[in-house]
DNA sequence: CGCCAGGGCCATA
DNA sequence: TATGGCCATGGC
């Protein structure tokens, strides 16, 4: 599977450095995280715009959950994602809500308490690991699997099976597992999602996708 | 009008 | 372990 890598080199040398996360602080990237889950990111910005005022984890907390809710509006499932941010403000509280007393602990530690989070699963607590905290855990998502999927044939259902083949062969950099994760995403929205069966692919002949290869959303 | 987007939880078998 | 229903808005 040398093949991870030099999906890597073809990727970065077609779409160069994305500087992801999209967001101005580690707390607004914990946000986004949560409200960009099953979302499209154009639904997010427009919250985010509306936490303008709240975007520090204090005055976020002063928010009620029906305020709160309200202004997430447009993420959609917002009743759901104002009780998942409510929930992990109180996790990030027994922290004073200091991103620097978070990071003294153990990657393992703080992603055992991020899944313990009642709406946090594994890409949204892997996101802001790596995006918040520089932690070199790689992020799957939709886009990753549809990528591998069309790429091998293969359906992915196993998350961490299938982050372990990406760190497998990679160097175990936050920064490499950043840039990787979003030139994923940026090439599926160019390729895989908008022009599937193209002859103009990046990954040249590492995509063996055709219209035969069917594959699932997990 | 229908489909789906940078998920996750819960009930069920 | 593996499906299915549910949550909900906005862009196309």
């Amino acid at each position: 599977m040398q093949m991870i890598a030099k999906m890597y080199q073809r990727l970065n040398a077609a779409y160069g450095d994305q500087h992801w996360w999209p967001a101005e602080s580690p707390f607004e990237v914990m946000v986004g995280a949560v409200l960009t889950q099953n979302t499209a990111w154009t639904n997010v910005e427009k919250c985010i715009r509306n936490l303008q005022d709240c975007l520090t984890p204090h005055a976020m907390a002063q928010l009620s959950q029906e305020e709160l809710a309200q202004r997430i509006r447009s993420s959609g499932y917002y009743n759901q994602k104002a009780a998942r941010l409510k929930r992990l403000l109180a996790w990030f509280s027994k922290y004073g809500y200091d991103l620097a007393a978070c990071a003294q602990r153990p990657t393992e530690v703080l992603r055992t308490e991020l899944l313990a989070i009642n709406g946090i699963g594994k890409e949204t607590a892997d996101s802001i690991l790596l995006y918040a905290l520089g932690r070199p855990v790689f992020v799957i998502d939709a886009y990753t699997k549809r990528v591998m999927s069309r790429m091998t044939g293969v359906t992915y259902s196993d998350y961490d099976a299938l982050a372990a083949l990406f760190t497998a062969h990679l160097p175990r950099e936050a920064g490499v597992y950043n840039q990787y994760h979003a030139l994923l995403v940026q090439h599926c929205k160019q390729h895989c999602t908008t022009k599937p069966n193209c002859d103009c692919c990046p990954l040249g002949e590492f995509c063996t996708y055709r219209k035969a290869n069917k594959y699932s959303k997990k």
